[in-house]
DNA sequence: ATGAAAGCGCTAACAG
DNA sequence: CTGTTAGCGCTTTCAT
């Protein structure tokens, strides 16, 4: 059951004195002797007096609350970059609330409306593989509610972003694949509805033309997850037995592909090399160790907020947005080797 | 910028109707006639008006938000539990406010003033390794804010709490590698401050002494992340060379001491077992597979936050507290063989 | 140096 | 069926 929690009334009201010198004592403001401004913050302290944020919030139309819509908490690369909004939120002086969709779009427009009614100064958002529709972030927008988006971000709305650069970083992995002597490369791919899809087939297409190398729609399989990669690996490569290598749209697929071809007793890298992309802390784990792209999650959570309070707290001309671009590096290890 | 956000006033003042009606025709009173109930809806979807829930939160002393203070997002398990947390919130209509203490009992001070200030209806806490010292929690109690602690709970507070079977999973793991025909067995341990790392070791000794085997302090380590076993293990083995079973007490530690233990030269498991604990997505990654014990994070967070939202919602005796204990399975794999 | 009063947006007891 | 009013806890003008 929850207690009274006391008020600068009790606090005025014990020590005989109006609630306004009680607010301004607290606040240290200069009007207020030092007498009574002491009087008032030793009784604070006593009576473990607690502001309330609520009413504060109301008053000043501002919530010190960031909103985060994040499709899944316990992908590693999510929660890395959760870890660097909070990381810089709580410098700041900024609480995070924090709302998983789950990749479902209908839970992405509760989650908003929420964060709405909650008045949260600013949201960081990246979309769910099931948003086809974006009215809900508008909303966002027309309260005057700064968005940044992050990883997935929302081509139609424009408004500041921070993204890697994954036509860049595929164009590295798949780079690195033909350069190392592989003859026949695919890429296991993300649905082309996101534009991080988009991006890695992108890059994966422009290293291979750069090599005068042909691209064959038939090597990009659509698989971007451990399970489709167990499920889908074996029959892939028995329809196209010549592929020695492959680029897969995240590690964990990458992981999951190299397993599946290693229960086909076949050898990676000699007979495929695989590389992944997003270096989470299972590309050392993985035997052999996984080449992937590393992309910064800490880092792009950290960029996003910065972006984002910049936005709440300077009266910037509102049509000025930035897009962040994360440069990936490649991070070559055993699981592509030189033929 | 932020605008002027839409109240019910603004949709009185049109309507020229009080603010009172306005207020009942949105929340479908019965007293409102049908007629002046849908035009106050109607205008109210078509002015985008979102209630404002700061104001509500003020007047009902109820913000239906919840705090969670958690070690350190990024760890498998962690995250697991809040998406666990998350999704029942999500279904009981609750937001939830995370701060992430990075193991520092500074912030983890802090981060509970931000929540008390914020009126959270209650709270969830897994404490971090260098909190000595309880108060911080204490004034929650305090205020009668409900508070569930989860696996690293705080024994000094008496409250709900949420926590793994670490002795037993200790000692089936151990047991294992006993009846898996191991002769020398040690353990890598947690500090012995957290509960964790205490029930462990004791669920490890329990099992030696059950089968007749003789405890030796200098077979206990304390090593409990990847960075200590991979810099440890090998100068331990020399010290101690016919161990040849080790439970550490978390995969990852598990798992970097499998890698320094082929460094050596030796075999995983002919000349050497290792079991972990956690079964996070690493174990099915390592080579060899990791056997360990299962522990549901995502279950924890659901149990946690259950039992929260009872002690929120029912006026339950306030000193009646239950601790659930999750029973966490052995999960045998290729780390461990019979000899 | 301090107090009185208004108001942030909303609900609900009370009055018609 | 609808309006008036008070109040949640706080800040801030405007008086004094």
């Amino acid at each position: 059951m929850r207690l009274h929690q006391v008020t600068i009334k009790d606090i005025a009201k014990i020590l005989g004195i109006s609630i306004s010198t009680v607010s301004r004592a607290l606040k240290s403001h200069p009007d207020i002797s030092a007498d009574t401004r002491n009087q008032v913050k030793d009784l604070a302290r006593k009576m473990h007096y607690e502001p309330n944020a609520l009413a504060m919030n109301l008053r000043r139309n501002k919530t010190n609350t960031l909103g985060v819509i994040i499709p899944e908490i316990v992908h590693h690369f999510f929660s890395s970059v959760i870890s660097g909004i909070e990381d810089i939120a709580y410098d700041r002086g900024y609480n995070v609330m924090v709302c998983q969709s789950n990749e479902l779009y209908e839970r992405e427009v509760i989650n908003s409306r929420a964060l709405l009614a909650n008045r949260v100064d600013g949201v960081l958002i990246s979309v769910s593989k099931t948003t086809l529709e974006f009215d809900h972030f508008r909303n966002f927008s027309n309260q005057g509610i700064p968005m940044v988006f992050f990883d997935r971000i929302c081509p139609e709305i424009i408004c500041d972003r921070v993204i890697t650069n994954d036509e860049g970083g595929a164009f590295l992995a798949t780079e690195h694949l033909i350069t190392i002597g592989c003859k026949k490369i695919a890429h296991f791919a993300a649905p082309q509805n996101l534009l991080i899809g988009q991006g890695r087939v992108s890059g994966y297409q422009r290293a291979l033309k750069q090599y005068q190398r042909v691209f064959d729609q038939a090597l990009v399989l659509q698989c971007d997850t451990r399970e489709l990669a167990l499920e889908n690996t074996e029959r892939f490569l028995k329809a196209n037995p010549d592929v020695d290598g492959i680029f897969a749209v995240n590690d964990s697929t990458a992981i999951a592909t190299m397993q599946a071809i290693q229960k086909m007793g076949k050898n990676v890298p000699s007979d495929i090399s695989v590389i992944g992309f997003g270096d989470g802390p299972n590309a050392l784990i993985a035997c052999p160790s996984l080449s992937t792209v590393e992309q910064k999650g800490y880092e792009m959570g950290t960029e996003a907020i910065k972006l984002l309070v910049h936005k709440i707290e300077n009266e910037s001309p509102a049509d000025s947005y930035q897009t962040k671009v994360l440069t990936p590096t490649l991070i070559a290890r055993e699981s592509t080797k030189w033929k």
